[in-house]
Order: C-alpha cells, then structure tokens, then sequence
DNA sequence: GTACAACTTCAAGTAAACTTGAGGTCAAGC
DNA sequence: GCTTGACCTCAAGTTTACTTGAAGTTGTAC
C-alpha cells in the first residue's frame, strides 16, 4: 500500500501541513509510520480529514470529533451518545434551515428595518422556538 | 414601550450579563438608552439575540453576522453576498445530513473499524465530494 | 438618607485551534 | 559526498469569543 507524505496529504485534504501536525499531535490522526523524521500517511487519512472538517463545520470540537471517530483503538464507541450527537445535529439542521429561509428573505424584503416586517419576526420566533425546546423531527 | 434592563435580557436570552456587554461593546446589539449607568434594552433585542444564536451556529462568525443584520442603520445590506451565504447554508446543510447518517450508521454499524465499512467510507467520500465544490481557504 | 444589590468600566486572563519562526535533520539528485 | 529542499521539533504568537476581577456608581427599599 502506498503511503504519503505530509504535502500530499495537504495538497488531497486542503490543509495546510501545519494543520495536519498539530492534528497528529493531538492524536485526531496518526501517521502509519515515519521514514526518517518524516511522518508517512495511508490514503485512508484524506477521508478521516474530510470527516474531521465536516465534524469542525457541524460545530463540534477536535475533542468531540476525536470522540466519535478517533478512538476506533477499542470498539468501545459508545452508541448512546453518538445517537444523541445525531439528534443534536438534526435540530441544528433545522435552525439552519430557517436562518437559510430568513437570509433569503432579507435578500428581497423591501422593509427598511427587519425588525419591523412581520414575516421576518415570525421566522425569527419560529427559530426561537425551535432553540430553546429541541422538539418535533425533520 | 417597556425597557429591559440587561438581568432581564440576560434571562430571557439565556446569555450572562458579560456576553451582552461584550456583544453591546462590538456594536452586534445596541441598548436604547441608559438609566443613569446602566443599558436599557427594547424587548427586540431577545430576537436580534436569537437570531445571533442561530448565526453562530450556523458556524458564521460575529462579524460575518453583523454583516448580515448589525447595520440596518442604512438600507445598504447587499442582497447578492446573502444570497450567497443562504447558499452556502444549504449546502452545509446537506453536509450536516450525511454527517447525522453517519453517526446514526456508525451508532448500530458492527464493523470493527469504520474505515473497513464500506457504507461508511461510500458516507465519507460523498460528504468530501460535497465539501469540495463549495470550500476554499479563508 | 443610607445601605446594598445590581449595575458600570477597564484591563487582564482563558480556551480552542491553529500559525509562525528559529534552528536542526535527512533523503535524493548531481 | 555534498548540497538542497522538504521535512522535523518546540516555543511562542495569533484570533475569536468571551469571562473574571478590581474598583467605582447608582436606583430602589427601608
């Protein structure tokens, strides 16, 4: 199998070689080896990057995303947890859906001041709602 | 109209008192007036402060949202660069889906390694091809 | 009319996630 | 076999988004 360097890994993944040792020092990933001082990486990490970068943008720490995906030492993953996480995410999603709804209207509402268009309030309550009581499903 | 003191914002927005102060001081909310020392705050600044939330949930940082509602000083929001980010939105929503389809698979999947799973590594490499086309730098 | 709790300012501190820079190592090409 | 460029380590610096603490002020209750 054929192993990479640190620059093309940073060149597949779009991260800076920086990026990539300080996530190995933090142990979110681990090069299969070094030749020399310098770290060799199987392929498999370009994909374990692009989970790590949709983890980061779903709003999770380096410390969350090691959780989920990084301890795959032992299979003692937690399930409970992982399923909360993904119950979290859907009402993240839904809060997203509505800030989406409520840019596309600012972007053609003719108010002056937002918060004097009735239909911008609504959204904005509506998302509110969704915040503080977490209910209902996608 | 009735004003809020910042206890009483601070209670119904779920936010400390420093918070406001802090967001008060980077112009992201403006009190209407002082009581002597202190803010006094229009009930509309709990759903200005919502809508906040959502944005930096949404992972936007607080300049990028006041950007987006801080300055309707003017009616000089551009409507183009909000539709961008309502798009941008939408695809990191569809980014967040496959991440919660993972996790929920990653939850019941028996594979020892999720990097041997093929539906994992088939979630992964769809999410990066998603990823892609909308990320750069900065 | 004074006590006091709740406010105020301002400077400094904190945490996460990196980046930068100085100084050192090493594999590969000539 | 030496130069060179890509790698290395480690410490310190940066940014964002706050929090904390010290020291001062003030509206409200008694």
């Amino acid at each position: 199998m054929k192993l990479l360097d640190i620059a093309e890994v940073s060149e597949k993944a779009g991260l800076p070689p920086s990026t990539l040792r300080y996530y190995d020092e933090i142990g979110l990933i681990t090069p299969a080896g070094r030749k020399g001082l310098r770290r060799q990486f199987t392929p498999d990490v370009v994909l374990q990057l692009a989970l790590i970068e949709m983890g980061k943008m779903a709003g999770f720490s380096l410390d969350e995303i090691a959780g989920m995906f990084g301890s795959d030492a032992k299979g003692d993953v937690p399930r409970e947890p992982l399923r909360r996480k993904a119950d979290e995410l859907d009402r993240q999603i839904r809060r997203m859906k509505t800030l989406r709804d409520l840019l596309r209207h600012v972007a053609e509402c003719p108010a002056p001041s937002h918060m004097k268009c009735p239909t911008f309030r609504r959204l904005v309550e509506l998302a509110a709602r969704h915040g503080r009581t977490a209910r209902s499903r996608n």
